[in-house]
DNA sequence: CCTATCTCAGACAGACTGAAATAT
DNA sequence: CATATTTCAGTCTGTCTGAGATAG
């Protein structure tokens, strides 16, 4: 079955949208469970994709004042998902990062790498080769770009 | 470079999971400019899943009381990303689905369709015929499993 | 009369702010 | 004294409920 370039690339993204809405009906009860607000959320994605801040550093990239920062780490904190620790260089500030149990919520929330993973483990060899290849090359791309 | 069985899977799911987080920093202003509440965002993440329900449903699926969903509906409608149409059969009956602005911002959030279709269109045709074999493969044992 | 939805009033939680208090 | 954070009112928005109104 011979397929021009356009075909390819037409059916390369309708299989991976395809995988991607398959995942969902399992990340759909994390949504319904998820017992946060949205400000707390945005707090917990920044954490987890911009390491460990300062109170000062939440509350300036989320946009909110100080007191709101730190009111919204309590949060997480109270929740588990969050932890303080001192700065060792300057006493006086406070470092937010997120506990293992915040990173597999946010994992669980949108990476879904637990599901790729148990697919993988099925795949055979011939295809895990075919599909490596095809993955390398999508990261050296993004390597290209930067 | 023979890799063993162990190997390959390793790699596989770390290339995925560099793939993603290559992805965060786009995706974070998405969140950060998010003018939704969680409640509402759930509501956004139901009909996108599970395309159009009836109000009664959606409130059932939420865990709400049928003055609170159509409540949320509301919101979505209002904020032009959900629309209410009649039911053909029982015109008491409303049904709301995304419009197509509220399936974009879904896209958005969780699926990231486009910036994989653009990483797609710069694969050279090697690259792709492999990871569309992958992918074709994955697909094939999540049938199975069903 | 029954069912699906909407409207209304009120309780409640959380976000948010700015000013004062605290710690380094 | 300056800086980082917390604490303390107080306001505001949105969720949520239940009762009653409306439409089919």
């Amino acid at each position: 079955m011979p397929q021009t370039r356009e075909e390819l690339e037409h059916e390369a993204l309708a299989q991976y949208r395809t995988m991607i809405q398959r995942f969902k009906a399992t990340s759909g009860s994390v949504w319904m469970e998820l017992d946060l607000t949205l400000p707390q959320l945005r707090t917990l994605l920044l954490l987890a994709e911009e390491g460990p801040l300062v109170i000062g550093q939440v509350a300036h990239r989320l946009g909110v004042g100080l007191s709101t920062g730190g009111h919204l780490v309590d949060r997480l904190v109270q929740a588990g998902l969050a932890e303080r620790t001192e700065d060792a260089g300057d006493r006086r500030r406070t470092l937010a990062q997120l506990t293992p149990k915040g990173e597999e919520l946010y994992a669980r929330l949108l990476n879904r790498i637990q599901q790729v993973q148990v697919l993988i483990q099925k795949l055979n060899t011939h295809d895990l080769i075919a599909l490596l290849q095809g993955l390398r090359a999508l990261n050296c791309i993004v390597d290209e770009q930067q």
